[in-house]
DNA sequence: AAGATGTATGCAACCGATCCCATTACCGTG
DNA sequence: CACGGTAATGGGATCGGTTGCATACATCTT
């Protein structure tokens, strides 16, 4: 039904060979036939069948995209970074998503192989570094994003969360501030870990241990922001500043806030890690922590790209840890701690009558 | 290199025409050379090449799920949840973004069909009609989501964003509501004339007469809904409730009450468009209307995969319409009219000093 | 002028699974 | 016993490009 090159090649006067040569680039060709090949294929409508293109030269030009959700900002930005990126280079991405889960993962890698993917980009995920150094050893190019596998052959691109943390923790420590609160995600989460230990130590840098009352680790919800934030600011209404140490409390952290009456940077002091594109909307701006999700999509697929150009893989030693700093953008939510106490608590939800 | 069929095949001592009917589970098959070559499959460790088998059968299992940008969330919505139904049906989704720019869009059209997608899926676009359909006429199934084109042979599945307005201006205008504020996207866009349609039509049907001094409507950006927010609340104070008709600018919106120090329901009653998760976990939670994308979601991709397993393709005719009903979530941004003034504009940027 | 390079093209195998068709084996039945 | 029918399997073409090798002719070398 379709055209194929069979039908170009004819109508060309040249054999499927040539034609294929032709259109490719590749090989030796006058200059005239590769014309007369390109008209007719022009004239005829023709579409190279990328599938039969794939099985022959075993380059499928698609690469794999696996992630634990599309919901988390940071995920999402690196996944359209890459896809950008790889149909830029005339690579398509296959959308994988794994809710986290290591059995689904598997399947999904095994899948992977099985469309004979050029390459994997894998977002977040320590785990199954069997199945991917399995994939390399077939050729395939291989990137880990977020988190790094241990011994593993594939390289990794990570964030710089500590230094993040670190740089926010000191920001606030430089304008005066002693009594900072942390609300962030558990210790479970890489994350969550290395993000507290950042805050740790700028504080230990600066002379201050860590107070446990100041310290509200919990899920990545909103929900939970918004409870850490007021149990948080009832123990201790002393505090003069808050890192909000993932972008999912944040959502539950600002509202907390502004129910109370707290104004920024007047009342508190607040820096939130993640650039979420709301918070520069916020009224003030809000000083965060930029993980560079951009930046590490962009240099994940270029590794990867190397890798799917070059003939047949890196060497068998582990990957190479590859990290992108993060920046402190400094906005309007911070300011010299306050001299006086915070507003009252609010009122209780009084029906539909103001003062 | 890879354990092929051929590997198989000998292994279980029969020909690549058994072991591939043992395989797929199609044909007639005994039941011990079945499990034979099963155990020679998982003893090799053979995984089937799907490049090849969908060269042969005309099946790649992959669908293309065409959309502007990741950011917009109703279009991550859809994503997810077409990305998850194709998975567990055993189809994989090729991502493609466009950045609604017509040209990239007929080149990602052309790509998928060089690809031998079985479907396609096009979120947000009326455009291109014709390459969907040649898609269609070559037997790959297609669904339209969000927009529709007119005329072409695909199916839509359209959101109820008229009615959805509709039914969020006529909850403020039974609350007592009479000067009700619109702040939403241009009519440039689909959704924003509809929406504003709505409006309109609840003020009509309850007596009123739209008020221009109440309708802002530009860009679908957090800084216009910022802008237009201010504008609207300086040109009429008298304004008791507030329409954002999309959750872009609703980034914008919010924070500007805030820090007007506008208190929801009882300053302002406020419905938003989209149901986007950290609505639920504001201060106080928020009415909005849902647009349903997850239906949308599955709507589409079950119709796609109708179209697929169904031989050749629909009939010529210009494909069915199907809505999605939009539902109002009422929460507790919503009341009664205040009796009393709008606190004051807030005071001018005064340096770190309060009352 | 004969041999050595080099350029342009065609032939045919090939990638790995699928599937039409032929073949064989086995059953029941008139 | 011959014959029709069905179940199970093998043979080999096929999907549509790609690519190694052979071939043909032109150009260059000494």
């Amino acid at each position: 039904m379709a055209v194929t090159l069979k039908d170009v090649a004819t109508a060309a006067g040249v054999s499927r060979s040539t034609a294929s040569r032709a259109l490719s680039g590749s090989g030796l060709i006058s200059e005239e036939t590769r014309a007369a090949v390109e008209n007719a294929a022009r004239g005829l409508g023709y579409r190279p069948n990328r599938t039969a293109s794939a099985l022959r030269s075993r380059q499928t030009h698609l690469i794999g995209l696996v992630m634990n959700n599309l919901i988390n900002a940071s995920f999402h930005t690196i996944a359209d970074v890459v896809q950008r990126r790889a149909s830029a280079e005339g690579y398509q991405v296959l959308l994988c998503i794994t809710d986290a889960d290591p059995a689904k993962e598997r399947s999904v890698l095994r899948m992977l192989s099985e469309h004979n993917v050029d390459g994997v980009v894998v977002i977040g995920t320590g785990r199954n570094s069997d199945l991917v150094d399995e994939l390399m050893g077939a050729g395939t190019g291989a990137v880990n994003v977020i988190r790094g596998t241990e011994g593993g052959r594939a390289p990794s691109v990570l964030a710089s969360d500590r230094e993040g943390a670190h740089a926010a923790t000191r920001r606030l420590l430089e304008l005066g501030h002693t009594r900072i609160g942390f609300v962030g995600g558990l210790a479970s989460a890489n994350s969550g870990r290395e993000r507290f230990a950042g805050y740790e130590q700028a504080l230990r840098e600066h002379g201050l241990e860590t107070d446990p009352a100041l310290v509200e680790r919990g899920p990545f919800t909103p929900a939970f922001g918004a409870e850490g934030t007021r149990a948080l600011l009832d123990r201790r209404p002393d505090v003069t500043a808050l890192f909000a140490a993932n972008h999912e409390a944040v959502f539950g952290v600002l509202p907390t806030l502004v129910s109370r009456g707290i104004r920024l940077p007047d009342d508190l002091s607040l820096i939130c890690y993640e650039d979420i594109s709301w918070l520069r909307s916020w009224q003030p701006p809000v000083t965060v922590v930029d993980n560079g999700a951009d930046e590490l999509g962009r240099l994940c697929f270029d590794l990867l790209l190397r890798q799917m150009r070059e003939s047949p893989g890196p060497g068998p030693g582990p990957g190479r840890v590859y990290r992108v700093g993060a920046d402190l953008v400094e906005r309007s939510s911070c300011a010299p701690p306050r001299t006086s106490p915070l507003p009252a608590p609010p009122p209780p939800p009084a029906g539909g009558t103001r003062g």
